[in-house]
DNA sequence: GACATATAGTTCTAACTGGAACTATACTAG
DNA sequence: CTAGTATAGTTCCAGTTAGAACTATATGTC
């Protein structure tokens, strides 16, 4: 009994977050880049560059990971690491020259793509769909901490 | 310009999914399972076994990645393959006594666990969530395709 | 200035990931 | 019954994942 009321939101988190994945994936694998990359180079672009820790906040990769994913990323000379005049610890990850075009190209086709699926919904729904997430994800944020 | 009203809507969706991850996975690996792992012995909890097939559509979990995750579990003694009777392409993947045992112990305990983040939820916060879950995964099913 | 502590990235390991190629068995058409 | 096609799992591959241990540099305290 006590059929846990909250398993089906669960599942349809899940649900959801699989479907935009597979979704955006097909597309990205298109651009030959993997999901990571892509989010990196779109979290670079138009900007001068940021750390690893910066890049690693914005797109919720693990600094263990990070490493590869620039690293795979610079290989195919998309991205350059240059040394911080602050910090003798930091990098500064960049967008190369083609990285940067690949970027130009490549975003504004992936919003596009994923626009199609918006394309019934209004800013209503939006605002509805938001807040249900923020909701949810603040419950997950610090459960039953503070008082 | 024109800043994709939608991007909102899935930075919530990516980070509220994070967010549930990172809470479940904390306590399930404190039990000595990986997340898939859980997910296939949760899955398999109070069944007589089923296929691989069966059991990758409802954990979402791929053919490829699903033999490795079950050869893990086997290894530790907590599933077993058996021939199906009636294929002999098929397999059933079926929880051990010591699976078994392992469920009804932990899987109560990981619901107790996912349960305190909802103490303050109604209802109606269910429903209203799920059913915004439910329409962004819908939209990502099959978009602009059917008319 | 020296010592303790914190932070930035890298490296390492075990596991998961999807996709593609592969083997074996099942089904279907003729 | 036999050829063609489909399905069930496995294997292989390149990449991602988190976490822990590690090195190097910074910062704060005395």
């Amino acid at each position: 009994m006590a059929a846990a009321p909250f398993l089906p939101v669960l599942r349809e988190l899940v649900r959801c977050y699989q479907a935009f994945e597979v979704y955006s994936a097909a597309h990205i694998r298109a651009i030959g880049l993997t999901p990571p990359q892509f989010d990196i180079v779109a979290t670079l672009g138009n900007t001068s560059g940021m750390t690893f820790t910066e890049l690693g906040e914005k797109t919720l990769i693990t600094k263990g990971t990070l490493t590869g994913v620039v690293d795979r990323l610079a290989t195919k000379g998309l991205v350059r690491r240059i040394a911080s005049e602050h910090d003798g610890r930091s990098q500064i990850v960049q967008l190369t020259k083609k990285g940067s075009v690949l970027f130009d190209k490549v975003f504004p086709a992936h919003l596009a793509y994923v626009h199609k699926v918006f394309v019934d919904f209004t800013s209503q729904d939006y605002t509805r769909i938001e807040s249900a997430l923020r909701d949810l994800r603040k419950a997950f944020k610090s459960p039953g901490e503070q008082p």
